[in-house]
DNA sequence: ATTAATTTTCAATAATTTCTGAAAATATAA
DNA sequence: TTATATTTTCAGAAATTATTGAAAATTAAT
């Protein structure tokens, strides 16, 4: 296989896994196309190489911004912005986990808290189902979470050595 | 807060939490009403609480069952199916990574293996780029994978435990 | 201050995904 | 077998989400 077609796969690819994790395919593709990329590329580079128009690539980007995936990059004599990703993949895993956890889990845990201390009678059974499934997710998250949280604190090295001594 | 309250609220949070991760808002909340529903019930009584229709039921139902999620019950003397969902969150949990390993990790491991054997000169910047890239994202990957093969495995208490032994 | 380059915004449009509902298929009872 | 209940399918409709492109805003150079 040649690298073009070898890029063109490895971007449409990222693009339609990410569509499974609640990422648009586009922000997916962008982020492959800068994870290839050696060097920072510009909107018109992102734009050329996608297809795709110049306010959809301004769109994106400004997310995987806000994501922490990519920074924005000043060129000395160069007018245009330029664009790069993180290349270390256990430093874009860390990311992710990080903004996930506290845009969906952290959120969820706190609404499950408050829907465990609902009023009324726990020999009811609908009542009591509820409780029990409520606090068995909450349980779980729990776990999760602080799972996360030292993962997120820890460095790679650690972290691998561990999970291979755990996890053998 | 009132029990008919919570359950609106639950139903309502788990399917928003759902579109985040690839599922769709009417799965998630089949999947939440079943969960806090003590005993088996009918396609009617799903279409009456979420207000949707038929064949909306039928078909999330069917991908509930698809996911190990679901389980259709036959009740003696009811003409009508009965489902019923796992309670036991680990092993709801154990299934979804089960399904999604299969079904997406597994899959982009054997992709970028094919991708890292390209063809070209490993001097060349883009090149270079690219297999690293690649060959990263890999092994990641095959780590994770290893981890989550162990995880399905496992039982709670022998998981949990050693979570808490190793993550405090 | 004026001009030119570049980025950002967002209303309109397009694409995609989800949902409906009625017809067809299937299963059960009489 | 015939009638009745129940489930499944799927084309079209509705809802949601993503994209465009041109105008407005911003930035930098002259």
């Amino acid at each position: 296989m040649k690298l073009t077609e070898a890029k063109a796969q490895f971007i449409s690819s990222w693009g339609a896994f990410g569509t499974h994790w609640g990422i648009n395919r586009t922000m997916a593709q962008i982020h492959a196309l800068l994870l290839i990329s050696p060097d920072p590329i510009t909107q018109d580079d992102i734009m050329e190489q996608l297809n795709i128009s110049r306010g959809n690539v301004n769109m994106n980007t400004r997310d995987l911004i806000d994501w922490g995936l990519v920074d924005r990059v000043l060129i000395p004599g160069e007018r245009k912005e330029f664009f790069i990703a993180e290349k270390d993949i256990w430093k874009v895993a860390t990311q992710i986990i990080k903004e996930r956890k506290k845009r969906e889990l952290d959120p969820m845990l706190k609404l499950l808290g408050q829907l465990e201390k609902i009023e009324g009678d726990k020999k009811d059974k609908d009542t009591k189902q509820f409780i029990d499934t409520v606090a068995g997710i909450r349980k779980f998250g729990g776990q999760a979470d602080k799972m996360l949280d030292v993962m997120i604190k820890a460095d790679e090295n650690w972290f691998l050595g561990n999970v291979l001594k755990i996890f053998k």
